[in-house]
DNA sequence: TATTTTAAACTGAGCGCTCAGTCAAAAATT
DNA sequence: AATTTTTGACTGAGCGCTCAGTTTAAAATA
């Protein structure tokens, strides 16, 4: 039996049909919903028997907690890669515009976080999964924000209020991409974003990209 | 068999026990999510035979549709009350703060939001009732920007921009409130919005209320 | 007003079906 | 040869929904 958690000792192949079956699970939430989702058609769609399934991910909770790990990590890489930003004022920007990019920004992806935020209200574990990764992304914001403040001691600067505004405001873009009628396009929606941190920073306006 | 539509004949009785079972659902889904809820438990909350589920609503999916619908209804009338406003800032104010009302903006109201909006992606139903309502919302809201950016010729004010942020900004902070581990109060969130249109628009920073 | 008639509201056992998960055997990999 | 991986038929639980029948309430009649 292998374990789904991360190990060392996984074949290759073994690694290989995960991936797809997981692959397979946000292509199925983006089909049919979470409550539409079942192990016959994840199944199909990785073109594997239902047995499969089981034994590698021991239960359906199991893939889906795992597809949210997956999903969760590939975020975390995107936000990850601005902290190598020495400037607290282009750390903000880098980590504002991570949010927004293609491999994290689009159709099927949105879909899988709002069909996991969606549950995650009754769904203790995937509360659980969201909240920490939540927490991490935050702590790497306001990290960023404090040592901005503090580069500019004479202006009033609230770190934490600073984040707040920021990351509501992409979560909020998020929303609207999710379920806007008029389709608001990422890159118009990353705009949207550096609009509102010149807003927040009109003092840095001409530092922050279009 | 009575008719789920708004039937002027409907008689006293259906009308209660349609709303007991409505009610019922909408703690199902703040209980065990949409996926986990199931006629049997909703039948058990509202203390009545999953029969009488079937004859009032036809279906699941027509119980479902119809709490969504008078989720939106509710969602509605708090924020057309906003419309008698004669002065168009104060009726921008006056729409985002509907926004975060006590009946509006709560556990089991948001969670029920947030089931409707991960399940929408795949169930087109859910998506036209939500975007019809998303697109009312947001022509009362862009008519109230026009109508303020008027009063001010002076200034270049684009309302389509104005609209999209304050709506972007109220996403985000319902986002927040459901999701965050720091459980944001809807007090502080109204706050951060007021905060948010004071930014937008600091010549009239003094006419928005905390 | 008291009685009968009719329709609406509701019940709960149960049907057909799909679901998540099992298991023995086969195939592939090491 | 031993182990890992995969198969696919299988199971029992639980699902949405039906329906024959009962109760309640309203309308019609006397």
């Amino acid at each position: 039996m292998t374990a789904v958690q991360t190990d060392r000792s996984l074949s290759r192949t073994s690694a290989r049909t995960q991936a797809r079956i997981v692959e397979a699970v946000v292509e199925a939430v983006a089909q049919h919903g979470i409550s539409g989702t079942t192990l016959a058609n994840v199944a199909a769609l990785a073109e594997v028997s239902q047995g499969v399934l089981i034994f590698h991910f021991k239960s359906k909770e199991g893939l889906f907690a795992e597809t949210l790990r997956r999903l969760i990590d590939e975020y975390q890489q995107g936000w990850q890669a601005a902290l190598t930003e020495p400037d607290a004022l282009q750390r903000i920007v880098k980590l504002v515009r991570s949010d927004f990019a293609a491999a994290i920004c689009n159709r099927k992806t949105l879909a899988l976080w709002f069909a996991f935020w969606g549950e995650a209200a009754a769904q203790p574990l995937y509360n659980a999964i969201c909240a920490e990764s939540e927490i991490h992304r935050y702590e790497a914001m306001i990290a960023a924000c404090r040592a901005f403040c503090e580069t500019n001691k004479g202006e009033t600067c609230d770190p934490a209020l600073l984040a707040h505004s920021i990351d509501a405001m992409t979560d909020g873009l998020w929303l609207q991409m999710h379920i806007s009628a008029k389709s608001l396009s990422r890159h118009d929606a990353r705009s949207m974003a550096m609009a509102h941190l010149r807003l927040l920073l009109p003092k840095w306006a001409d530092a922050i990209p279009q």
